[in-house]
RNA sequence: AGAGGAGUGGCAGAGUGGUCGAAUGCGGCGGUCUUGAAAACCGUUGUACCGCAAGGUACCGGGGGUUCGAAUCCCUCCUCCUCUGCCA
């Protein structure tokens, strides 16, 4: 959520910084925000005042009656009931005027950085760095959905039986590849000093909001109904809203955490004939990384995040590239977002493979998030990453290292798997 | 899941209808003393909103109600503890 007080003193700023994401009215939008909290803030201090008459009065007549007057206490319960009249109107009107202004405020993306790019959609990201590695003449590069069932890795129709579409069953050596990621990502993590969480998958309104999937994606997040709880699309959401409601020292910064967990999406209208195997799922592995910093620190840590993520792709030994993502792709709660993409040879395609962004003080503002410097509050920067998400990964790697009869694992997880090829 | 108990400031813990935003202790911060530190003593110490300020308003798990007035009474929801039951 943007800061009432930052819009209120750079309105022209920040409205022509989000005009880059292609919002045309939004400077009626805005002036209309202000218009309601000029309103709220009349009513709030008309409220004020008549609350404190009331208050007075009651005193008083605590007073007169302790003092035996009582014959004069009726007059001023008589003044009390009208203000208790007034006040309850004023009451509620400044309720709704509170409640349009927050929806107002709520449906408002954040605002891009300066070095976001212009432009409507993937194709107008711009490509930061890439090192793509050879590739041989020799071999017949397969799609990893071939592999897969060549080499008996994962059984998407056993998934289809079970759940439905978009929740594979990984087996035999697929499986064990799974689990040397997963603890390959987390001990890299843990040893760049990220501190490990493992926070639960199922999530309730309140965080929804506080990270921005609520009200924005609903119809993204799979619901249990019963209990009004969602399950997790990222482990960003139960990460960060760790530290909801929480005023940080300074000193204690930055905090870092990482977390496996699964995430679910429903990816609604987002299938379709280029979806195959493991590009899009509606369940899949990831570990996230998180940093709560202060404003001057985020740029560095985003900086040091992409870093960190950039050296887990490349020990992979997969051909990646960095973009920046052009404002019309940028999330709507992120002000700056680097997408890690990794190249898979048998579909020659490029598959975002981690989203690292800085969300500076937008979720902050949401959940009431801050940082104490001395004698000051003020909200904290967000920032999170994908170290990494698993599936296109896992069909990066065997796309890329396939070898006819077998399959070779990066080195590096030679020591968790366990095994340093797959064979037919 | 059933029965009983409880939720108060960073923590501990008073307060059961009237100057209570809340005693007291610990912790934190500032100071005196000291070469320095500890101890002792003095002061200070919640959050949000309105206001240029003075000041005001709200908040004692959440929401609602009774009352001129609620931390205190009533309703409801949530969470925790104990016992019983069930169970990975």
């Amino acid at each position: 959520m943007i800061e009432l007080n930052k819009l209120r003193s750079e309105k022209n700023k920040i409205a022509s910084a989000l005009k880059k994401r292609g919002l045309k009215e939004i400077d009626n939008e805005l002036s209309k925000v202000i218009e309601l909290d000029d309103q709220r803030k009349n009513l709030k201090s008309e409220l004020d005042k008549i609350l404190e008459e009331s208050n007075i009065i009651a005193k008083d007549i605590g007073v007169k009656i302790k003092n035996g007057e009582k014959d004069s206490v009726d007059e001023l319960k008589k003044r009390s009931g009208e203000l208790k009249e007034k006040s309850k109107s004023v009451s509620e009107e400044l309720k709704s005027i509170e409640i349009k202004l927050r929806n107002m405020l709520c449906n408002i993306p954040n605002i891009p950085d300066e070095i976001v790019p212009e432009g409507n959609s993937d194709t107008d990201n711009i490509i930061v760095s890439s090192k793509e590695l050879k590739i041989s003449n020799e071999i017949k590069y397969k799609p990893h959905w071939d592999l897969i069932k060549d080499f008996n890795l994962i059984d998407f129709d056993t998934g289809n039986k079970i759940t439905g579409a978009g929740f594979p069953v990984y087996i035999e050596k697929g499986a064990k590849l799974q689990r040397a990621l997963i603890n390959y990502f987390l001990d890299e993590a843990n040893s760049n000093g990220y501190s490990e969480v493992q926070p639960p998958i199922l999530i309730n309104e309140e965080s929804g909001f506080g990270t921005g999937q609520l009200p924005d994606k609903e119809g993204q997040m799979y619901k249990i109904e019963d209990e009004n709880l969602y399950m997790i699309p990222t482990a960003e959401v139960p990460i960060t809203n760790m530290y909801r409601k929480k005023i940080i020292d300074k000193g204690t910064l930055p905090i870092k955490n990482v977390a496996y967990t699964p995430c679910f999406r429903k990816e609604a209208g987002s299938w379709g004939s280029h979806v195959r195997g493991l590009n899009r799922l509606h369940q899949f592995d990831k570990v996230e990384i998180v940093q709560i910093e202060n404003e001057s620190g985020s740029d560095k840590a985003l900086e040091e995040m992409c870093n960190y993520v950039e050296s887990l792709v490349k020990s992979l030994e997969i051909s990646y590239r960095k973009l920046l993502l052009c404002a019309g792709d940028l999330g709507f709660t992120a002000s700056v977002t680097y997408d890690f993409e990794v190249y898979a040879p048998g579909q020659d395609r490029w598959l975002e493979c981690s989203s690292v962004s800085n969300f500076r003080t937008y979720q902050a503002n949401r959940m009431n998030l801050k940082v104490r410097d001395g004698k000051n509050k003020f909200l904290a920067n967000t920032l999170n990453g994908s170290a990494l998400a698993l599936p296109r990964i896992v069909a990066a790697i065997l796309e890329t290292h396939q070898n006819g009869n077998e399959i070779n694992i990066p080195k590096a997880l030679h020591k968790y798997t366990g095994f340093k090829k797959i064979n037919l």
